[in-house]
DNA sequence: AGGGTTCTTGACCATGACGTCAAGTAACGC
DNA sequence: GCGTTACTTGACGTCATGGTCAAGAACCCT
């Protein structure tokens, strides 16, 4: 997990560390689009640093997203897999998908597909997806979701409850279950 | 709906009248808050004389939101009291509404109240939000509604639906479509 | 310990926005 | 026409962000 090459001297080891772990905090509070400065900040390093290291932005987010969000999201596919009931499970994926959206803005960017060209996120996204549509596609055969719903229907829902989560700024959640109640409530069928 | 107390000097009337023109232009294209500077551009007029005549983004705002913006919220009101069935109005009026906020982002702008401090703004929300409690009252009195909802849960509905709107930039309009039916239909009552 | 290399720093440039004001320009009244 | 006053200009200051790089600091090896 840690084999990079040369070896890096042991400041540099340290800081490679100390950036990580402040872009872990401050992502995780402000989502993947905070200021590297105050990343920078809150590792006690210069921003030069972060550039110097990591190449930007998206080296950065490269090389915590995995810890950071990649198993919440799995754990999520996880837990919902156990339930047995398929329509009881498309829901609850969805409930917990928005859920994360709303509770860690980093998981919202990615779901959002909104940091283009990083392979492991485009990887979980991808995964994700599938999933659902897996998901969808059992609760469907129920005769309980309506079948005109398709997996990129799925795909938009989470997209917009990402933009809505990352407008609500910390407030609102029970407004936000309320809403996104009514329109799982539509995804059933016979209305 | 001409009379600002001393009479302006030629010059300056012109650049009035100009300045509204662009700015009536600039914010249907791109609401509310786009740069100053552009519609100085677009007026012919450097970026002083609208602070200089409007004294900034408020009062300019103020100066052409009844042009841009009432007369179209007013207008969806009025079709809609034509229809004669409680939910179908109550529907129509949500339907429209949120179309308007994907079409025109200033109307959009207004509607989310990102303007603070504007009176004749908070008026037109005060009045729309008013007749939306309506609507959804005689609908619910048809047991056709579901009786849970509230004239606030109406607004949240059209926040929403503005934050998307706002995220969308001018594509995906039958997703967007697609996406409120499907709230719409879990307003329904006995699902 | 000291020389060579790796790392870090923070000042610097760029962008794009808001908002101000002294100085220049144009209209008006006589 | 011409002086007075109203009006406009655009350069300037500010803030917040992204990103770079020469010079100085820290480290490691011998």
């Amino acid at each position: 997990m840690s084999s990079d090459g040369p070896r890096l001297r042991a400041d540099a080891r340290r800081n490679v560390e100390g950036i990580r772990t402040a872009a872990l905090d401050v992502f995780r509070a402000h989502g993947l689009n905070s200021p590297l400065d105050e990343v920078a900040r809150a590792a006690g390093v210069s921003k030069g640093t972060i550039y110097h290291r990591f190449g930007g932005r998206q080296g950065l987010i490269d090389a915590v997203v995995e810890e950071l969000v990649a198993e919440r999201i799995l754990g999520i596919i996880t837990a919902v897999r156990a339930i047995e009931d398929p329509v009881e499970r498309f829901e609850s994926y969805l409930r917990q998908i928005w859920l994360l959206q709303y509770d860690e803005p980093a998981a919202n960017d990615v779901l959002l597909r909104a940091l283009p060209g990083s392979e492991p996120i485009a990887a979980l996204c991808e995964h994700a997806s599938k999933v659902a549509g897996g998901f969808l596609g059992d609760a469907q055969a129920t005769g309980a979701i309506r079948d005109d719903l398709t997996e990129e229907d799925v795909y938009l829902l989470i997209w917009e409850r990402g933009i809505i989560a990352r407008a609500c700024d910390q407030q609102h959640r029970d407004g936000f279950v309320r809403s996104f109640e009514h329109t799982l409530r539509g995804l059933r069928a016979g209305s």
